[in-house]
RNA sequence: CGCGGGGUAGAGCAGUUUGGUAGCUCGUCGGGCUCAUAACCCGGAGGUCGUAGGUUCAAAUCCUGCCCCCGCAA
C-alpha cells in the first residue's frame, strides 16, 4: 500500500521499519524540523528522519502543517494511508481527509485512558499494572478517533518508563500490518471511544522531578522510574542534586520522620518515607557526574544514619 | 562561539586558592579472631594525577592548546 508516514521521536522507528518491512510503499515521511539539542546548541535531526534518510525515502520537516504547502505536498504524494506515531503535531482537517483509507495513529496506552503527550510516563507514574497500544483512527480532538486494535501488557513493579517504552514501540509496530491490512481489505472495525473513561497524559515538566520524602515508598518509587530517562527524579542527597535513577520499595516500618536516613553503608541507602514506608536508593546520578550505585556515591559522600539525607 | 561541573589506585572522593615525598573510604590480596559472617583486628599490593607543551631548583597544584565525561538550557 501506499503510505505516507508521521512520526520524529525513537518511539516512531520501528513503527516505520516494520511498514518497510511488510513491503508497503512508503512514499514519504513527515517528521519535526531538525532542532538545537544537547550541549553546544547543535542541530540535530530526529531519529525518524535519520531513519527514513538511510533507506532513502524522501523527508519533509514543515514547520507547520496549516499554511497550504504541506497540505500540496500530500496531495502529490498521494497516499492511501497516513500513518502517525508520535509526530508531536496536530493534523488539521484538510489533511485528516486527504488518504482516501484515512490516518491512522499508533498511541502508547489503553485508550480510552491516557491520552495525550505522556501516556507511558503518566501509567506509571499512577502505578497502573497494566498500559498497551491502541492503534486509532485520527479524529480532530485529541486522541479521540475510533478505535482499530489494541495490545495490553503488564507493567513490571521495577520497569522503568524508558523499558516500557521501549516494549510498547515494538509492540505497536507489530500491531500496525494487521491494522493496515484491515483497512485494505475493508474488514476493519472501528470501534469509539468511550470519553467517560477516559484521562490525559499531559506532557512531562521538570517540576514532577523534586521527590518529597512525605510520600510513601511506592509512590516515590513510581515516580522514579516513571519519569526516566526524561525529566528523572530528583532529590538532594548529602547537599548534592542528584537524579535518582533507580530505588527499590522495602518491605520495612520505620517510625522514624520522612527524610531520614536509616541506613547509609556499602549495603545500601534507605531512607524513611509517608506513612513508615522505606525506600532503598540504588542508583543515582548527581549533577555533574555519571550515574553510579548508590554505595559507590557513600563512599565519597559519608551519610549518617539518622541524619536527614 | 548558549551556561556550568568534572577527568587523582578497580570504585567513589579529598588534595589545586597559599607549588615541596600522593591521602581517605570501599574493594582487592595475605594473615588473625569466630560455630560462622557481608562483622571485627593486623599487614600488603595497586596511581606516567585525561593528554601535549610552557614556567620553575621543584608542578596533581600556576599558564596555554587539545581530547573525553556530565548537568542545565532548548
Amino acid at each position: 500500500m501506499r503510505i505516507v508516514f508521521m512520526g520524529t521521536p525513537d518511539f516512531a522507528v520501528p513503527s516505520l521499519r516494520k511498514l518497510v518491512e511488510c513491503g508497503h510503499e512508503v512514499c514519504g515521511v513527515f517528521t519535526q524540523p531538525d532542532k538545537p539539542k544537547n550541549r553546544g546548541m547543535k542541530l540535530l535531526p530526529p531519529p525518524v528522519k535519520e531513519y527514513a534518510l538511510s533507506l532513502g525515502i524522501p523527508v519533509f520537516q514543515p514547520a507547520t502543517l496549516r499554511d497550504g504547502s504541506a497540505l500540496e505536498q500530500l496531495r502529490e504524494l498521494a497516499p492511501e494511508l497516513i500513518v502517525v506515531a508520535a509526530y508531536g503535531k496536530i493534523l488539521p482537517v484538510d489533511i485528516l481527509q486527504l488518504p482516501p483509507l484515512g490516518c491512522i495513529n499508533v498511541h502508547s496506552s489503553l485508550l480510552p485512558k491516557y491520552r495525550g503527550a505522556a501516556p507511558i510516563n503518566w501509567a506509571i507514574l499512577n502505578g497502573e499494572k497494566e498500559t498497551g497500544v491502541t492503534i486509532m483512527y485520527m479524529a480532530e480532538g485529541l486522541d479521540t478517533g475510533d478505535m482499530l486494535a489494541s495490545c495490553a501488557t503488564p507493567i513490571d513493579l521495577n520497569e522503568s518508563a524508558q523499558q516500557l517504552h521501549d516494549r510498547l514501540a515494538q509492540m505497536g509496530a507489530d500491531l500496525l500490518p494487521q491494522v493496515v491490512e484491515q483497512l485494505q481489505n475493508g474488514t476493519a472495525v472501528p470501534v469509539p471511544q468511550d470519553d467517560s473513561l477516559s484521562c490525559y497524559a499531559p506532557m512531562l515538566s521538570r517540576e514532577l522531578s523534586a521527590m518529597d520524602w512525605s510520600h510513601t515508598a511506592l509512590e516515590l518509587h513510581n515516580q522514579v522510574r516513571g519519569l526516566r530517562p526524561w525529566p528523572s527524579a530528583t532529590a538532594v542527597v548529602d547537599g548534592v542534586r542528584c537524579k535518582i535513577i533507580r530505588t527499590a520499595v522495602l518491605d520495612q516500618t520505620t517510625q522514624k520522620d520522612p527524610g531520614t536516613c536509616l541506613k547509609a553503608d556499602k549495603h545500601g541507602l534507605w531512607v524513611a518515607c509517608g506513612q513508615g514506608t522505606v525506600l532503598e536508593i540504588v542508583e543515582l546520578q548527581p549533577d555533574g557526574k555519571k550515574a553510579m550505585a548508590a554505595h559507590a556515591f557513600l563512599l565519597g559522600h559519608p551519610l549518617k544514619e539518622n541524619e536527614n539525607i
